[in-house]
Parts: structure tokens; sequence; C-alpha cells
DNA sequence: CATGAATGAGAGTTCATTCAT
DNA sequence: TATGAATGAACTCTCATTCAT
């Protein structure tokens, strides 16, 4: 088999890995991580379910490749814009910003809610989300991009983080519900409020 | 008919809706609102299928009647102790109590989350939930009882509330799929604050 | 017990018992024989299950007890009306247009089919309306009203009487599902004609 | 996707779809429509029913397959003898022989019956029942055949037909529940008679 | 006589997954 | 690699019927 055709064929392969990928996305967005069907999101990347299994072993596995993307994308994302912060408050800035802006990507707020709760009912999901989360945390060095930016000491996983997380998702799904109980505008000053007392209330890194 | 027959169905019928209550709760903490089968409710409770469709048209019935009946019996015991409070700071310090309190009623608070996110996807639900909200809020007097106990300003549906709760709700979320993540007394201490930053921000309600 | 008790408990069961009567026949027509639910009949009657099952064994029981009734009034109908005849040719026509105006019965023609086809399927039950057919016919003396009314002669059960029944509630069914293919003109138009031809070809009575 | 692997997925899928055809016919004929079970139809064709839905949305949309080819091989035989026919005598003669061996499908006859009383009661079904049997007429150029081998008028839908159909099926029924009243000579004498009365009866053409 | 709570069998339907091609 | 036919388990909901009261 000459070179060139197991170029071809490697190739072929993993374009439609990304279309089954971007169609998974689109479904899960629609109808939910529970409720998306697998043939859906064959048929929407142009395919049939035999090449959602060439792929991937199951539904779960595709998830956390998507969150793994995901995750990769936002830091990298954050990462480059902090670079060109001359100083901590425009870091802090540049970070509540992000922080405000992640309440537009309704889908992917719920998405992660319905993710965790589809894996504490499911025990061998949940342990493999929790180290998804920390792998990808550790390959980012997610924890050195806080610390750096904002001259505060963070535990492993800093609490403060995951209130501003929860909250963020959390009051996407009530607007997602109830959209009249929630103005995007009372959404945002509702979060950059939050923002802006977790990092008052973060106490200062002692220098070294 | 004589009324003793009556009375005895009566008695029998509701005792009958109370098991498969306390039994639906049981299961709905346990495999989560979707998953839950009604068969395993109605034999939890000692019945078969039958007997569940003689009481509720639906499962999303009897979690409507589970989400009133849980919403009454926690403002009705906000109310009775704030009665014992001989000043707003008192009352103050009761809120905070319940609103960190809350966090221990794990099931709760994910069935909460999992019912919406379902909700959303099923627009007849999601409108009769909004409703429902609406209709015990109303019945509750629930906002008279928040501004009666604070001297503050509230809207119809006040955003500061649904920041709590979405905080609440999203870190127990956090808890239980990833434990480790966050101690209970992390999250205790991180509501308590976050329940004091609220009602520091709240604005006093001008005098009349 | 006194006497008057009883009959005031015979009497009341009768009551019940005619109301179930004609609240079947309503619930028949509107549903159906099969589609018909006893618990649809007994609130249309103003009772529950109960009451039915105390009055009748089955819904094919009550069923039986409607079409024997049926049948009853409808035969003491042309009696009646031949008993003003004072001719053949008077006898013919009343039995022709008794005939054509049975088409106007949309609802007992189709219960009479429907039941029919029930019964094919439920070897009991076809066993059971055979006899029923027959015992109806023995009581009211049908056989001998045909005869009389146009002096022919006439086998046990006159094929010619299945014809005019079998296309009777053939086009009644025809109109039924589909009334703009048949007008109700062309329906009695067509049953009138049928009728004439099988009075014409029925051969005449030898004199004895 | 290599092309044989298309058509013997095909060819299979069609041979599937066939048995289920077979078997259905004959599980309708046993049971009927509405008793008939969509597993015994998936099980006496060999399959599960699971296949049974990858082949046919519903057991109604089933039927309406068996019926359209039911219709055209009807009619397809009718204009294969009728092109043998030197004149209109002979073609008259076919079609009453046609019509009077008819009533040796008792199934089909049956089923028909059953299908337009289960139309009645869904009006869903009832509406594309009549949108079907136009549609089959239509592309069978039914009408046409019928005038062509007649030299008579016939509107859209002659009434006349409609009689012979609905005399054909009632005694068929009749005949099915209660074989002693009508013996299978008698059946056919009467279905003869009462086409040469329909013909007989039926304008003749005028000459244009 | 009448109530109505409870049973339990049974139907339709959906869909992740397997496997021969 | 990709197809798509087929499986089979799971789940909801309906209703005739029984029975204690």
């Amino acid at each position: 088999m000459p070179r060139s055709t197991a170029n071809k064929h490697q190739e072929k392969s993993l374009a439609t890995r990304n279309k089954l990928f971007r169609a998974a996305l689109d479904v899960f967005s629609r109808d939910g991580f529970e409720a998306a069907r697998i043939e859906d999101i064959a048929v929407e990347a142009g395919f049939t379910r035999g090449a959602f299994y060439a792929h991937f072993p199951s539904k779960e596995d595709l998830f956390f490749a998507l969150l793994e993307e995901e995750m990769q994308r936002h830091v990298e994302r954050i990462r480059h814009e902090l670079q060109k912060c001359p100083d901590e408050e425009a870091r802090v800035r540049t970070f509540r910003e992000f922080f405000v802006k992640r309440a537009a990507d309704r889908a992917w707020s719920i998405l992660t809610l319905e993710f965790k709760l589809y894996a504490i009912r499911h025990p061998h999901i949940r342990a493999q989300l929790v180290r998804s989360y920390r792998s990808i945390r550790d390959k980012m060095k997610f924890e050195a991009l806080w610390q750096n930016a904002f001259c505060r000491e963070g535990g492993f996983e800093s609490t403060e983080k995951l209130l501003l997380q929860a909250a963020l998702n959390g009051l996407v799904l009530q607007r997602a519900y109830d959209p009249a109980s929630l103005s995007a505008a009372e959404l945002g000053s509702l979060l950059g409020g939050l923002f802006d007392y977790v990092v008052a209330s973060s106490p200062p890194r002692p220098v070294r």
C-alpha cells in the first residue's frame, strides 16, 4: 500500500471524526445530552450510525472529547488576551469580561449542568468526569494562569472559582426556563457584581 | 351510599396517595426525575403501576405536587422562625441560617436542577413550571415575607434571590459529583459569604 | 321486610338498569362497541363501574340485551303499520318505506356491523349472536310477518332479506366514512331500487 | 460505499419488507386489523418488533400499503381478462364473474369492513383512507376501465358500484358469522342476480 | 345495591448497540 | 471505513375486572 493512500485514508477518517464532532455539539445543544440520539448526530454529520461507532465507543466518550476541546479553546483565548495586559488591573478586567460573556453561551452552560447530573447517576461516568476535569486543568496549567494573573493564593481547586461557575450555570438555566424572570442585562450585572465580590474577598497573596 | 363507606374510601385513598408521595421523593432522589420509573415508585410505596395512575396523571404531575408541598413546608418553617425574631438583625440571621442549611438537602437541590433542565426540553412542562412557581409564590406571600423581614425594596422576582438559588444549587451539584473539590465547611462558608454580600449590596428600602 | 321496601328496591334497581341501558346506546353509538369503555357507560348513566357489574356480567351481554330490545321495537312498529294496510300493495309500500328509512339510523347500522365483526373474532360470542338472532326472530314471529305481508314463499332465513340487510349496512358505512361519495338522496334511491328488485324477483307463493 | 453493498442491503431490506407484508395479510385475516398485534406480525415473518418499525411507521401505514397492492393486483387481473374479450357481452360476463368470485376472498372483504369502521373512529385515518381510495382509483384509471367496458355513463364514483361493493362485503360478513344462514351457492346466486340488476338498470351511454 | 381502590396483563413505541456486508 | 438491517430491553399508559366496604 503506497504511503499516499494511507494518508488519504487517515485524512478522510479525521474529517469524518471532525464532522461528527461538530454535529454532536449542535445536537447536544439542541436536544440535551441524554435526549440526543446517536442517529441524529450521525445524520447531522452526513453519515449513519455505523460511522459514529467507528469513531467513538459511546455518547459519553464523545462528550468527554467535546469537553476537553471546549475547555482548551477557552483557556487559550484567555491566555492570549492576558498576554496583552500591562498590569494586574487589566488582567482582572479581562477575566471579568470573559466571565460575564460566558453567559451568552447558553448551550454550553446547560450542557455542563446536564452532564454533571448525568454523571451523578452513573458512577462510572462520574469518576471519569472528575478525572477529566483534573487532567484538563493540569494540562492547561489553569491554576498557574489564575494565580499569576491575580497575585493571590489559590488552593488546588479554588472554591471561589466553583462559586462563580455555579452561579453562572445556575443563572443561565434560570433564564433558559423563565426568561421573564431575569433579563440579559440583569444577568450580566449580577455576574459582574459577583465577580467583583469574589475578587475583593479573595485574600491577597503574601509577598514571597 | 353510606357516609362511613365514603369516608373509608377517602381515607384509604389519601393514605395511598401519601405513600406514593413519599416513595416518589425517595426514588426521585435516588434515581433522578427522568430515570425514575413509575413502577419503582409504585413498588416502593407497596403498590402496582395501576395504583399510581389512579392517583396521578403522570410523573410530571406528581413532581409538581411534590414541588408545591416542599415549598410550602419550607416557607412555613421560615415564617414560624421569623415570628420569634425581635428585630431585623435577628431576622437576617434567621434567613442566613436557613439558606446555608439548605445545602444539606442535596437531593432537593439536584432534583430542582434536573427538573428545570427537563422543562427546557419540554415546552409544555416549562410553561407549567413557570406558572407553578408563580402560583406558589403568590399563595405563600413569599415576596411580602422577604420584604417585611428585610425592610428592603424587591421587584416581582428579585434577581438577588435568583443568584442565591443558582449558587446554592450549582454548588450542591459540584459537591455531589466531586466531593473532594469542595468540603461541606467550604460550601457553608461560600454560601454564608454570598448571603452577606447579597444583603449588603441590596439597597435599603426608602422610608415611606 | 315490608313489601313496600322490597318494591322500592326493585324499582330503583330497574331504574338503574334502564339508565345504564340508555347510556350504553349513546356510548356505543359514539365510540363503537369495542372502543366503548365500561367506565364511560357507567358515568354517562350517572354511576360508577361497580353498578355496571351489578347489572350486566359483561359488555357483550349488555349489547345482546340492547340488540333484543331494538329488534323488538322495530318489529312492533312494522306490525303496527301493517295492520292499517288494506291490501298487499299497501303492505309492500310500507315495508319499502321502513327499509329505506333505516338508513337514517346510522349508529345502529354501524353498531351491527361492528358487533358482527367482533363476533367473528370471538367464537363464544359468535355462537351466542346466532342464537340470539334466531331466538328474537322466533319470538317475534318475524317470518310469519314477512310471509303474510307478501304472499310469497320464504325459507327459514330468506336470503333476499340478507341481501337487503347487507346492502343497507354496507352503504350506510360507505356514507359514514366518505359522505362525499354518496349523498343521502342517492343512498335512498339505491335502497329503494334494490327493494323493488328484490320484491320483483321473489317468486310468488303458490296457492295452496 | 461500494455499489454491491448497497444492493445487498436493498435486496435484504426488500425481502424483509415482503415477508412482513405477507405475514401481515395472514395475521390481519386471522385476527382482524385491530386485534392484530405488531409483535405477532413480526414473529410470523420471522423477525422482531424492531424490524417492523424499521419498515413501517405504524400498523395503519402497513394496511394502506396492503390495500394499494391488493387493489392494484385486482385491477390488473381484470384488465388482462378484458383484453381477451371480443365484445361488450363478453366484457360484462367477465366483470360478472370477477364480482361473484370475490366472495371467495372472505378475509379481504372482512378486513375492508373492519378498516372502514376503524377509520370512522379515527378521523385522521378516515381522511387518509378516502385519499388513498381516490388516489388508487386515479392511478388505475379504474373509471375508464369500467366505462369502456360497459359503454355506459358513470359519475366520478358511480353509486351502483358502491351498492355492489356494499352487498358483497355485507353478505360475506353474514356468511362468516352464520354460515348456516347462507350457503356459498346462495351467496353466488344473490351476487350474480344483483350484478345483472345493476347492469340492467344502468342507463345506456348516449351515442356521441 | 353501589362504591371506587387496586390489580395486572398487554399494547405501542423508542433506541443504543451489534454485525454481516 | 462505513452501511443499515435487526435486535431486544425498557418504559409509558390503558382498562376490564375483582373485592372489601
